[in-house]
DNA sequence: GAGTCGTGGTA
DNA sequence: TTACCAAGACT
């Protein structure tokens, strides 16, 4: 009953969004990819011109780590980019080129978890299984006023048997999973939910109880550890030295004018005598500061020129390039935010 | 279970 | 300004 309800809003209620029409598999497994831990709007500036270089999954398969690390820019969390492609390639060897339909299937594919399988087998495969994801989790807790930790298993697993037993009872289960996390994003949002408008509110027990906004508690966080960069833009000949990031760890792979980091600030000499090379006329623009998810990173820019008669050739990891050509390679925002600073562009 | 991995909007 | 949060997965 509780399914029925759902299903004839999302019916009513849909919005049109671009991987709603056209659904095939593989448009479906990008976006999910896109949208773990993205909103919407932040997709659909990706979505279409990532679709348009890689239509099928043979054309991420044999694409250029970089290349596609670039397509994702600005998205965030970039491993997702090298599974979406990982997973490409297992679907052209494992699967002839289509994206499995079956959760097991899918779950073997890396970057695919318990919810992403489930979301495509039951909303593209049609099959009858659940799906849990932050939208399900509040809009479940909150229909049955579960007030426990999110944090613990239990609390998942309570989740997750709530949305099989939905499944189970539902007519369409690809309506319902949908419908549910629509529900979840225009209706039951974390702040100020639309209760009036909700087609559950007549059986909600946490809107009865008067505790929807208690409902589900804010995850706990741990504190940020602060880190401090130190970024020098250098230029000469109207190119820019780029270096490429560690394999693994932070904005893996991705570029970014050459930087020192570490847990405090340092003077400038310092900074000069680590770069690994020597510069002139360094000299501090400013800082910037960006929050992530873990860690408070202020980065300091500077601005310098590569001291006269050193040469500076390009090898794996370092090259020169010119304004016009940075959208070719990948850069986080952050990185792309201090070549921004006032007296780093080039002149 | 807790930490890692980005980004930008919102209150 | 600070904190929370988003169609999570992986270690």
């Amino acid at each position: 009953m509780c399914s029925q309800a759902i299903e004839r809003w999302f019916a009513a209620e849909a919005r049109n969004l671009p991987w709603r029409s056209n659904r095939t598999p593989w448009r479906s497994l990008v976006s999910e990819f896109m949208l773990q831990q993205t909103q919407v709007a932040r997709v659909l500036e990706r979505f279409e011109p990532f679709l348009e270089r890689f239509p099928a999954a043979k054309d991420l398969a044999v694409a250029d780590v970089q290349e596609v690390l670039s397509m994702w820019q600005g998205l965030g969390y970039y491993r997702r980019a090298r599974n979406l492609r990982c997973a490409a390639q297992a679907i052209v060897t494992e699967f002839g080129g289509e994206v499995p339909l079956d959760v097991d299937a899918l779950l073997t594919l890396p970057g695919v978890g318990r919810y992403t399988a489930g979301s495509i087998a039951s909303i593209v495969g049609r099959r009858r299984v659940a799906i849990v994801d932050g939208n399900v989790t509040r809009l479940l807790a909150r229909v049955y006023c579960d007030g426990g930790i999110p944090e613990d298993r239990s609390y998942v697993n309570r989740m997750w048997s709530r949305s099989q037993a939905l499944v189970e009872e539902s007519e369409f289960p690809a309506r319902l999973n949908e419908g549910m996390m629509e529900l979840g994003a225009v209706i039951c949002t974390p702040t100020s939910p639309s209760c009036d408008v909700c087609p559950l509110n007549d059986r909600c027990q946490s809107l009865s109880a008067g505790c929807v906004a208690e409902i589900p508690p804010a995850k706990r966080r741990a504190n940020r550890a602060v880190l401090h960069h130190h970024s020098v833009v250098i230029r000469r000949r109207g190119k820019l030295l780029l270096e490429r990031r560690p394999e693994s760890g932070l904005w893996a792979g991705l570029w970014q004018a050459p930087a020192i980091e570490g847990d405090g600030e340092l003077s400038g000499g310092e900074l000069a005598d680590q770069l690994g090379f020597p510069v002139e006329r360094l000299a501090r623009l400013g800082s910037i500061t960006r929050q992530l998810t873990h860690r408070t990173v202020h980065i300091h820019v500077h601005v310098a020129d590569l001291a006269s008669g050193v040469r500076m050739p390009e090898v794996d990891g370092r090259k020169w390039v010119r304004d016009a050509d940075l959208s070719g390679l990948p850069l986080s925002s952050a990185a792309l935010a201090v070549l921004a600073v006032p007296g780093a562009a080039a002149c």
